[in-house]
DNA sequence: CGGCATCCATCCCGATACTG
DNA sequence: CAGTATCGGGATGGATGCCG
């Protein structure tokens, strides 16, 4: 029973396309990458993504939370302590996303080529 | 020679980060889903990508083309003929962004379900 | 048909300051 | 340490109109 419903990135109005825009937030792939290593600590986070502000980081693991991709877990202690762990449904984007980074890592140089060419013909 | 400059997407100044924000721009992987079919013409590229405008879609195209990932060729008739196909560069591209596609369709259903039972935890 | 110009909405994101 | 509050800017993207 329940088909999948056939979600269709292409169709504007498919839940899918809000779901692809978080997972291509500007943060998102940075900290699936990081946490794919394991836990982290909120400034852990903070520190290996690098340039990242401690409130758009914020407001990206809240986002990340909502969607079932990290969970949150507070130790209430002095000073606090927060740790972010990717749920399964977030591990599953590993791969995914690893692939994406490893794209633009690998072949950043041909990007770079490419713009310095541009109007040479 | 030239081993590769190993871009690091975690470092803020490495020229990967504005890779990887181009290849995550809101049209680029519906872009390259279209056209890893085939070429398409500009017309067939703004109807397939549904909810894309004229202006964007030129915009995001042009982008594509300074970054080596697609061909822009122009036949003069009347009216215009703009076809739009992609490089050695942006074909090596489908696959990683296949997999960021198809995850976003396939889990689609599980991030609606966890948004909806989010704050029940 | 393809696409540029213009104007405009908005939205992500950032700097700073402050709190439990 | 891990946030929140406030302010604000710059980039992205959308609506409309004109052009070759």
């Amino acid at each position: 029973m329940n088909p999948a419903p056939a979600f269709d990135v292409m169709d504007p109005a498919c839940p899918s396309r809000t779901v692809l825009r978080h997972l291509t937030d500007r943060w998102t792939p940075l900290i699936v990458t990081v946490l794919s290593d394991g836990s982290r600590r909120f400034g852990q986070l903070r520190d290996e993504v690098g340039g990242v502000t401690a409130k758009v980081l914020t407001q990206t693991l809240r986002s990340m939370e909502r969607d079932g991709l990290v969970t949150r877990s507070v130790t209430a202690s002095v000073p606090a302590r927060v740790d972010y762990e990717l749920t399964d449904l977030g591990r599953s984007l590993i791969a995914p996303i690893q692939a994406l980074r490893g794209w633009a890592e690998a072949h950043a140089g041909q990007v770079l080529d490419a713009r310095a060419s541009w109007g040479e013909g």
